[in-house]
Formats: C-alpha cells, structure tokens, sequence
DNA sequence: CTTTTAATGTAATATCGTAACAGTTTAACT
DNA sequence: AGTTAAACTGTTACGATATTACATTAAAAG
C-alpha cells in the first residue's frame, strides 16, 4: 500500500523572504543551543547567517570571504570549525557532490533528506521523503547491509528553470 | 504491488578471485571501446587495472602512485584524465562523500547503482535497486523536479564485519 | 599523405580541508 | 570569589584533492 500523504519539499521559490527564513533558522539555532547547553558563538552565528542568507550551496573559502568583519582575514580553520557545529546540530548540510553547505530547510522536524540540486539555477531544496530513505532501508538491509547514514544528492532542474526554458 | 523480484546487490565477500574479477573488467572494457570506437590506452588500461584490483575505494593519488611503472612520476592531470574516460563509460564510480573512486561491480547491465560504504572494513558494494532509484525519480517529480542524476551512498556495516562483532 | 581529432607531457596553480599547539574564555564546583 | 576543567579561539603550517593552460605527439578520417 502506498503513502499518498503530501510530500514534504522545500525548493526556495524565486520571491520567497529570505530575511525572514534567515531570523527563523537564527531564531531555532539559538533555542536548540539553549535546550542542549552549547555555546553560540559569534563565529557559529555569523556562518550560519552566510549560509542562510543564499539557498545556492557555498563553499568554506566562499563563507570564509564573508566572515571579513573588520578586516580581519580568518584561517580556513575558522568555518571549518563552525561548520561542524552546524552540522552536528542538524542546522547545515554539507553536499559532498559540491563541497559545499547549504542550511537546513526543516529545522527540528526530526526529518530526513534527500538534497534536489538544480544545475540551472544552482539553489538547492530539500526532498523530505520518508519513502525514499525507508525503501533504501529496506533493500539494504535485505542486501545484508546495516544502514548508518544516508547521501543522497539528485541532480537535475528544478519546476522554475524548466518553465522558463 | 511490490516488485519481489531477487534484488542485485554485489559486496565483495572475503575470499572471492580477485584477478577474474580484473580480467572480465578488462575484457569488457576493451570490448566496449572497440563497439563505441574508443581509445584503450595504456594510461586507461592501467588505471581500471589499479582500481580493478582493489574494493577499496582509492583516492587519485593512491592510483597515482601504483602508475609509477619505470620510476617515471606521473602528473596528477594524467590520473583524472584517465579516470573520466573510465566514470564516462561506466567502468568506474566516484564516491562523492570519499573523494575516491571503485570499479562497476555490474558493467553492461543498465543498472541504476547506490553504494554500500563499509566503514569497518572500508570495502564498497553496489546496490543495483531499480525500486530505489524509481521511488527517488517518483518523488522528486511529484515535487515538480526533473532528475537528471542520482548519487546515493549509504554508509554502515556490511554482512560480513556485522558477523565477526 | 595531409588534415583533423584525440591523447599525452609538463608545469603551474587553484581549491578544499586538517594538524598541532599555545592562549583565552566560559562554566562548574568548591 | 578562587580554582579547576572544558570548550573555544588564534595562528601557522601543511596535506589532500583537482584543474588550467599550452606545447607536442599519435591516431583516424578523408
């Protein structure tokens, strides 16, 4: 029998409110941090605004550039830190087709993803699709496989590209 | 209705015959090139031999180093080359989240493919799921996206590291 | 046998990511 | 408050991965 619930998806669409999507992951950042006691900090604050700010994937060094608040040159180090954190916390993904981060689009929804990369326009959505991750469980698993993590990185053009040609 | 037919999976189990497996590879490379009128090199020739030879998935420049036939050092520029002719015909995957490359476990049989990452052991298997690769097509176009290319890697413990503890 | 296309050789450089370690801040506990 | 432990930061250096550019040579097509 087929799940025939409403998909979750995210593609950021053309003329959605980016300021607004950047407070929220903010806002969400810095409760989750309180809920597990962490620490955020300037430098974890400031990647995660970079980040948000831009639905198309960057890259560290690109962020890094962003991080020259007073002039001041950071290490690579220093976005490679933050970025872990993001990580761990669920609030950034990392596309290892790219090298490159994107943030989350479903903070907190104990969800998982499958990251829809559209070679047009270069934004990047998320494809929350339980279907897919418990079919790839199964088949694993019946291949004899114990599923730890999943990538899953589908490359193609997203519904705005195709219609404009 | 569920599709119950017997699902293609390949892991390389501990004692399989190495040098038959880099022997067919070979063959049907060389069988390939000579339908699609295509150069087998001796770079190439070597390259699918070095990967052949290992299910381990290697970095480019543990390829490189095994070129090293009559002590000449090779360029990088000489193994990335050799190894998109390789990933162009399908002989060769590159593992995204490894940044390293394994040989097609199931060459000339149109295969969609998802790897299987050992993390114990290291040793790479392919999951040739068609209901996988058809629920990902499925849901991506219910979310109004044309796929072009799926990477799936799952990542976890194969059958025979699960066993020994 | 000449023209065109594909492959190679070589050097340089771009891009991505981590190790190591000293110093500082923050939180937790007397 | 003062002490200690843990987490975070600054800085340098380096390692790992991948590409560009261009001159040369080899192969295939006409």
């Amino acid at each position: 029998m087929e799940d025939l619930e409403a998909l979750p998806v995210r593609f950021p669409s053309r003329q959605h409110n980016h300021s607004s999507c950047v407070n929220k992951l903010l806002g969400d950042a810095e409760e989750e941090c309180r809920r597990q006691k962490l620490r955020f900090t300037e430098h974890r604050r400031k990647v995660l605004e970079i980040i948000a700010s831009s639905h198309k994937p960057l890259g560290a060094y690109d962020i890094l550039e962003q991080m020259n608040f007073s002039g001041r040159r950071q290490a690579p180090v220093v976005a490679y830190r933050a970025l872990d954190f993001l990580i761990n916390l669920g609030l950034v993904h990392r596309l290892n087709s790219l090298n490159a981060f994107v943030a989350c689009m479903a903070v907190g929804e104990d969800h998982t993803a499958q990251f829809l990369i559209c070679r047009q326009c270069k934004n990047v959505g998320e494809l929350n699709s339980n279907r897919v991750s418990e079919r790839i469980e199964k088949d694993a698993v019946e291949a004899g496989f114990q599923v730890d993590q999943q990538l899953v990185e589908i490359i193609g053009i997203c519904y705005e590209c195709a219609e404009s040609g």
